[in-house]
DNA sequence: GATGAATGAGGATTCATTCAT
DNA sequence: CATGAATGAATCCTCATTCAT
C-alpha cells in the first residue's frame, strides 16, 4: 500500500502483460529519477546535495522522490545499484562474440581495456563509491565489496584454467586477483584523484605489459 | 592583529628568539589540536565532524579552534598537510643507512613494504584523502596530487637508472610510475574499501614478483 | 454531486426505498471507516494519526475517506460524535424495565455504576474528547459541552424532585448537578490520567456514599 | 561542555558568590523562554506550536532554546514541570500562619478553595497537563501521576488524623482520597472544558457541603 | 465512484561561525 | 588571548489534500 519501497533493482516480473504499463510506469519514473540522482551526487556529494535539487532537475515534488526510496540515504544506495549494476553488465558478458582464439595476454589486454571504458564512460560511479565509503563507513557491506564477492570466483577460474594451461606461472591465485584489483581500481582512483585524462588504450596495454611480462629484463624464474 | 589565518601549517619562520615560546606554545597548541582533529575527521567524515567535539577532545573552547584555523575547512587542510607530511618524512628519506648493496628487486620489494607499512600506521591519512576529494572536488590541487607531483621526480630518477642500468626493460618511464603508483595506491584503497586485514609481508612481496617478474611463464621479451 | 460533505453523522433519511441500498452501502462503508478512525485516533492521537493509516486498517484507498468526511478534521469530529451518541444510548434510556421502587440512594449508585461502566468500555471516548479539547480548542461548542446541554435538563428534573420528595437536601439545583459531574468526569480523568486499573463496583459505592450521607460524622443540618 | 541539559528546574547551589551572575543569567534566560513557552504551548498545543514563534516572542534565536532544551520535547516537560512547582509552592504550605483553631469543615473548604483559585490563575497548567497525556500517552510517567504520588501521603495523613479524632466517619482512606481528588480534578477539567467563568468561592462551598454533610436529608448513618 | 500517485507547505533540528565577556 | 553562548541558514522529512485515471 504506502510502504516506502526499498528500492529492489534487477527484480523485473517479465509476464503480466497487463500490468506492464504501470511497471513500465514506474520503473520509468524511478529509472528518471536514480539517474538524475547519480549525476547530481556524483557532482555535489552526498552530504552536499539537496533532495529537493534532484527533484527541480527531474521536474518532480520532493515527496516523489522520497515516496519512492523512502530517505535520502534510500535514493543514494538505489542510486550506487544502479551504477553497479551497469558496471556488471559491461564486464560480466564473458566477450558474447569474440573469437576465442585470442592469446591470454590479448585476453587480459581486453579485460583491463573494458574495465578502463567502463569508468570512463561512467565517472559517476567511483564519485558514487568513493561517496558511498565515505558517508557510510559503518556500513557492513559496501558496493564495491558485495560487487567484488559476486565476482571474484569468475576470475579465480579464469586464473586458475591459464595456471592449468601452464600460460600463466603458478602463484597464489587470490592473492593474484588481488593484485589485478589493486591495478584496476588503483588506476581508476588514482585517475579519479588527479582528474587528469589519460590514453585507454596505451595504459591498458602498458599494465597488461607489466603485469604479464614483468619489469626485470631477466625475470628471476626464467633462469 | 585579528587577521583569519589562512592555514600554513609547516612554515615556520625559525628566528626572533624572544617570540619563540610563544611560538612554541602556539605549535603546540596546534600539533595538539591536528593530532585530534585528523583522528575526529578520519572517523566521523569531514561533514559529520562537529567541531565542537575536537575541541571538547582537545579540552579547550570551539573559538580557540577558529582563531588558529579561521575555519573548519582550513582546520581540514591543515590535518591533511600534516598527514601528507607524515607520509613524506617516511617514506622521502631514501634509505638512510641501508646497504646499497640489494638487488633492484629487493630494493623494490622494500619500496612497496614501507608504502603499506606507512598506510596500515597511519589509515587516518587515506580517509583524509578521501574526504578532500570527496567533500572538496571542485579545487583544483589535492594533497594526493601535490604530494605526487612533488615526488615523481624521485621516482622518474629511480627508475631511468635502473633502466639504464640494464636492470629493468626500457618502457616509458611516466608510464611505469603510474603502473606502480597503481598497484601502490589501489592496494591501499581497495584495503580500505575491503576493511580486512591484510599480511603486508606477502602482499608487497607478491606484488614485487608480479610487477617484476609477469605472471606470463614465457615473458614475451625472453623468447 | 462533488460536494465535500459536511459530516452529518446520524441524520438519516428513512424513506426513498431506491435509494436505500446505495444509503445503506454509504452507511456500512462510513461505518467501517468511523470505527476505526475512532481506535486510530484514540490510539495516536489526532496530530499524530495519519489518514493513510486509517484507510489501510479499513483495507480502502485514502481518497475515499476525503471524499466521504471532506477533511480529517472532518473526520475526527464524526468519530466523536459517534462515540458521544454511543454514550448518550448507554446513559439515555431512564432504566427501561427496571423496578421504580428504588431507594433514591440506590438510584444515584445506579447511575454513577452505569457512567463509569460505559467509560470503561468505551475507553476511546475519553481520548477522544480529550483530543477534540486539546487540538482545537478555539472552536465554540466541543462534544462534551453539547453533550452536557442536550442531558442537563434531564438531571435537572430528576435532582428537583428528589428534592421536593424530601429525600434531598435543599441545594441550589445547578450548582449540585454541576458537583455530581465533576465528581464523574473527575473520576473518569482521574483513570484516564493514571491509567490503573480501578474496581468499578466500589468505586461507585464509595462515591455513592459519599456524595449521599457526606464524610462528616456529625452533618450540620441534623443537629 | 556542550551537552544538551536535560532541564532539571528547582535544583539550584545557593552557595559561590562568584557564580551566581552567571547562575542567574543562565536562570533568567530560562526562565523567560519557560514563561514565554508555557504560554504558547498552552494557547496553542504542543503539536501546534512552532519553536520559532516561542524564540521570537522571547526576542532570541531558535537555537538558543535547543541549546537550553535539548528538544522540543524537552522544552515542553520543562515547562509542565515548571508549572507543577508552582502548584506545589501554593498548595504545599500548610496555612503558614493561619490559625489552626479551624473546624475540620472549613480547613476543607480552603484547601478546596486555595486548589481551585490555583487553577484559575495558571489555566495553563490544566492545558499542559492535558497536552502531555494527549501527546506523549506512551510515557510512564506523567506529571500528573508524578504529583499525586508526591502528594498523596499528606493528604493520607490529614484525612487519617481526622478519622482517628471522630471528625470524620471511617471510610477507606484511600478511596475517599480517590473521591476528593474526582471532585477536585473533575471541577478542573470540566471548567476546562467548558470554558465558562466559575465563581470559586460558592463552588468551592458548595463541593465542601456536599462531600461533608452529602446531600441525603437523612443520612443513613445517622439513624 | 474509487483509487493512490503526486505535491509542497510546514516544522524540527543541526552546526559553522561570530563576538561580547 | 580564550571562551562558549547565541545565532539562523540550511535541509531532511511528513502528511493533508488534490486529481487524473
Amino acid at each position: 500500500m504506502s510502504t516506502p519501497p526499498t528500492a529492489e533493482p534487477g527484480i523485473e516480473n517479465a509476464s503480466q502483460p497487463a500490468a506492464l504499463p504501470i511497471q513500465n510506469v514506474q520503473n520509468k519514473r524511478s529509472g528518471e529519477i536514480l539517474s538524475v540522482a547519480i549525476k547530481v551526487f556524483a557532482r555535489r556529494g552526498y552530504r552536499n546535495t539537496d533532495v529537493q535539487e534532484i527533484a527541480d532537475l527531474v521536474g518532480i515534488g520532493k515527496g516523489t522522490i522520497y515516496r519512492a526510496f523512502g530517505t535520502k540515504e534510500g535514493l543514494f544506495f538505489a542510486a550506487v545499484d544502479q551504477c553497479m549494476q551497469r558496471l556488471n553488465e559491461s564486464m560480466g558478458c564473458d566477450d558474447p562474440d569474440l573469437p576465442v582464439c585470442q592469446s591470454p595476454a590479448q585476453r587480459l589486454e581486453e579485460k583491463i581495456l573494458a574495465f578502463l571504458r567502463f569508468f570512463e564512460e561512467n565517472e559517476e560511479l567511483i564519485e558514487l563509491l568513493i561517496q558511498e565509503r565515505s558517508e557510510f563507513r559503518d556500513r557492513k557491506s559496501h558496493s564495491y565489496t558485495r560487487n567484488w564477492l559476486s565476482n571474484s570466483p569468475r576470475w579465480r577460474e579464469r586464473l586458475r584454467s591459464c595456471m592449468d594451461a601452464g600460460e600463466y606461472r603458478e602463484l597464489p591465485v587470490d592473492g593474484l586477483i588481488a593484485v589485478l584489483n589493486n591495478v584496476l581500481y588503483g588506476a581508476i582512483f588514482t585517475h579519479y584523484f588527479s582528474k587528469e585524462k589519460i590514453n585507454l588504450e596505451s595504459t591498458a596495454k602498458l599494465i597488461a605489459d607489466v603485469v604479464l611480462n614483468g619489469i626485470l629484463c631477466q625475470p628471476k624464474h626464467n633462469i
